[in-house]
DNA sequence: ACCTCAAATAGTAATAGTTCTTATTATTAT
DNA sequence: ATAATAATAAGAACTATTACTATTTGAGGT
């Protein structure tokens, strides 16, 4: 794969940030610095660096979000404000459980779990 | 809400199977019963049963997929064949621990487990 | 520094899933 | 049976994403 300075800037973008941003978001911060990139460029090199294994993406209800966080790992969502927090869950237990009950041979365990943080609690 | 026949019938076909259908699949289930049925009209009227409390929606990646099964519960998913089949994981712990380590209420954990079925292993 | 050439880009068209609009039809109360 | 209005069919519009294509750019060889 070629050297480019849009790719290295939506990298950079991704790879600064804990919010998990949508290709949109990444869009209008990388016009910030390469005024004339396009979208397309957005989500291909979005792409290529999912591919590259640099970051992987999430789906939030029906878009895809984009994550710096390449380890195996759940998240946290708030109802109220959005955010979504990276979180470890122990599920070893699941894995061994889902074999032994279903020969069910586990990949992946994508998990969200829904709620209120901490900032709403008065 | 008023009766519709075409209401009836997407109910009918949702909760007459564990296969999770996606919109555009009962829509071609509903037109071997009402052949002038239209794609809006399932759209519509699935949010609706939704809304209603009887059935809910799951993503499958980024499209929506259908459930009968209104209880809260998780899924297997099956990378080969593409199965989405009900499982219950017992995740009082998970609830607990959100809390007690990050003062996170959770009202519910949508968690899907990829892998692969027993049909595959040989 | 200049050439060459494949890889990457900008701009735009196309696609998939879903929601919206509107004129017409069907259900329900009177 | 009539009137009021909720639901429909058909298709336009919308949103997220991917594909196409002429042009530009990065990198290796001279
Ligand atoms: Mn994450
Ligand atoms: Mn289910
Ligand atoms: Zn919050
Ligand atoms: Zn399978």
């Amino acid at each position: 794969m070629r050297f480019s300075y849009q790719r290295e800037t939506i990298r950079d973008i991704v790879c600064s940030t804990n919010a998990h941003p949508n290709a949109g978001q990444v869009f209008n911060l990388a016009k910030k610095l390469i005024p004339k990139i396009s979208l397309g460029t957005v989500y291909r090199n979005l792409k290529q660096l999912e591919e590259n294994g640099d970051l992987r993406s999430i789906y939030d209800g029906n878009i895809a979000r984009y994550d710096r966080n390449t380890e195996p790992h759940n998240h946290l969502k708030c109802k109220k404000c959005g955010a979504l927090v990276d979180v470890n869950v122990h599920d070893n237990d699941i894995r061994s459980d889902m074999k032994k009950k279903f020969q069910f041979t586990v990949d992946d365990i994508e998990m969200t779990i829904i709620g209120t943080c901490q900032k709403h609690t008065k």
